[in-house]
DNA sequence: TCATGACTGATACTGAGTGTCAGACTAGGA
DNA sequence: TCCTAGTCTGACACTCAGTATCAGTCATGA
């Protein structure tokens, strides 16, 4: 699923990257995301900016590629999850978002920092959102595949998947303005009875 | 709401960035949005680069500036509705949106078009989103403000906006892929039967 | 030891977006 | 009608992201 390193060649390339993304990150944080050049960045990590480049397609990757692995987290989880069979869509995800954020939450201090650089910076919104757009079709397969498939339309399932990953980044924000304090599973249920409650009527 | 052109100048400057939008439009039917330049738009509309820029801060917002009124039409008919007392969100999120979209299609075969745009070109899709990320906390704001609030968390709103703008796109996506013969109306009740169905368990 | 292939830095280039400036134009009051 | 203040325009210069090329260097594996 990771890019797992294989090969001492992409061993050291995966170093590098860390290193260089490690440099980036403390600049970011200090100056403001948009007020570094990929030339303060070369500087600073002691390379030319083309070798900086041809780590990182683009400055919003420099922050973001730690994100990468997630979309497959969440699929794996889904076609993992079986051993009690009949549990509906909501369940399922919830379980599924609960494995990405587990992935995500290795370094609490590090996460919370990266989130607010992130929410502080329209350009990384952004470029995270158009990710998390990239992973939808394939959970959407992912889920419709093993699923009772009782409900109607197709679009349901499209609709449940988009609902789950707006709950991700949802409850992350929620939990980094805690500084990492609050209980993610705890977060995870609260924003999932947005589904389950009546809701009026 | 929308930005009602007041004094002369005013309608000028908006009926030249109509004319502006429209000539640009076609070359990114024609050629690819990414294809195009501003030099190319500023030649094919016989003003500087300058002027051009000058109109629209970037080139997404040349195709994209006639979404910027949805976020003020869903909290207008958020607030509008009053007459039945106690629906529920999900009900009043629905009829909101169907006010977005109402607004939003006048020509069928532009709406069809734009959206066929949008689709095929990930930097459209991704300021489209941030858009739509501006809007929601005005959203959530106004649901908030008129909701019965027997629910626990404050998450819930959020979480309900979020979903209920995903299923936005979601509809507009499939309607602009019928070539818009499907009924806007139908499809939103499909999508919003993915949270009253029951899903499983 | 040598050949292959990857990594690097240098350089040049395109194009988005910002800022400034002087001149032309226009609305609105005297 | 004339004047003035504010607006619009084109021209120009600039920064920076991202792409592409090329020659030199270095490690790997035969």
């Amino acid at each position: 699923m990771s890019a797992a390193p294989v090969g001492t060649r992409e061993i050291g390339r995966h170093a590098v990257r860390a290193e260089l993304a490690r440099v980036a990150f403390d600049r970011f944080c200090l100056t403001g995301f948009n007020q570094v050049t990929f030339a303060d960045l070369a500087e600073a990590a002691g390379v030319s900016r083309s070798t900086f480049l041809r780590y990182f397609g683009t400055k919003e990757d420099v922050v973001l590629f730690v994100f990468d692995p997630v979309g497959d987290v969440i699929t794996d989880a889904l076609a993992a999850e079986r051993p009690d069979q009949d549990e509906g869509d909501w369940s399922r995800l919830r379980d599924a978002l609960e494995s990405a954020v587990g992935f995500l939450v290795r370094d609490v201090q590090e996460l919370v920092t990266i989130l607010g650089l992130v929410e502080r910076t329209p350009a990384l919104c952004a470029r995270l959102r158009e990710k998390q757009a990239e992973w939808r079709p394939e959970i959407v397969a992912r889920l419709q595949e093993t699923t009772s498939s009782t409900d109607g339309s197709p679009v349901v399932a499209h609709v449940r998947v988009a609902a789950a990953l707006e709950i991700l980044w949802i409850v992350l924000g929620q939990w980094s303005a805690s500084d990492g304090q609050e209980d993610l599973g705890q977060l995870l249920d609260a924003a999932f009875a947005a589904f389950s409650t009546p809701a009026g009527r």
